[in-house]
DNA sequence: TTGTTAATGCAACTAAATTGCGATATGATC
DNA sequence: GATCATATCGCAATTTAGTTGCATTAACAA
């Protein structure tokens, strides 16, 4: 008898339950699981990559491409997850935090990585934000890009 | 009797022949159009604006959608214009520029505008460009954006 | 003027993302 | 626990920025 059925929630689960309830959304399993899984990554990952990676983790829990989709934009407007747009074009998601952070996209292979908190920039664009806010500019979101090559490109 | 065919370069177009040669690009008339117009834009320019602008103001150059999608990626190859992906995943293009500059998107119509030169982060960017460079790193491109509203939207 | 080949234009194609809508499951209320 | 309004799901069909293939045209070097 398996300790827990993959669709029951368990006492790990009941944090992301409530801040997705908590947002006005419903704790649905593909929500839980789909916010969980992108928070336990360590970069952004692509609605496909992320399919994939779900259909292999927890084949019990299929979801539906445009589900995951939807899943994906509501989480995202709820501010309970992050979105960056590479440039293949392709959206990837990634966890919210509350500091603001850049992103390192390699040219060759479009993969991304966080860059590190320690940054200098980080801490500039971080002072730059607080500018804007304090000129009361409508300016709400500030995105840093550093393109390159990865490690296994090159 | 019209002054000048707009199929024959004018005097001031040389200039832009020029440099599309110096790239080893050939210099088609719809080429030099691009580059010209795009240099003289204020702000980055979709594909599809670009042709509605040409359309209008150079129907007798009209050049066909993919002919456009090949020049803009060669020009861009070449590094005489530069692109940005808008939120819209939408690519945009402009007069490639020596310095590092910053693109301010508005999230309701998606107008590119450019960040004033004069902004401090611009320099706080081309601080940390050197730093990369310096220290080896392969990153090569650095971008920065800031999402808001612009002033037809808000 | 001639020859090589880059650039063009048309049609067909790709694929990430979106839309419509009937079926299902969540969570508030009794 | 049973009931209900509706958010969410899942399937099919659609959209659209951008790409590919290939025969034709035109740059430009010789």
């Amino acid at each position: 008898m398996p300790t827990s059925l993959p669709h029951k929630p368990t006492a790990a689960d009941i944090g992301w339950e409530e801040s997705i309830r908590a947002t006005g959304l419903r704790a649905t399993r593909a929500a839980v699981t789909v916010l969980k899984t992108i928070h336990g990554m360590d970069k952004p990952i692509s609605h496909d990559d992320l399919q994939e990676y779900l259909s292999q983790q927890t084949p019990s829990a299929l979801v539906d491409s445009v589900t995951l989709y939807r899943i994906l934009d509501r989480l995202s407007q709820v501010k309970l997850i992050e979105k960056v747009l590479g440039s293949d074009r392709i959206w990837r998601y990634a966890g919210a935090r509350e500091q603001l952070h850049g992103v390192y996209e390699c040219e060759s292979c479009h993969q991304h990585f966080n860059l590190p908190q320690s940054s200098p920039l980080i801490r500039l664009l971080e002072q730059f934000s607080q500018q804007l806010k304090r000129k009361g500019d409508d300016a709400f979101a500030i995105s840093l890009n550093v393109h390159g090559r990865c490690h296994d490109c090159s």
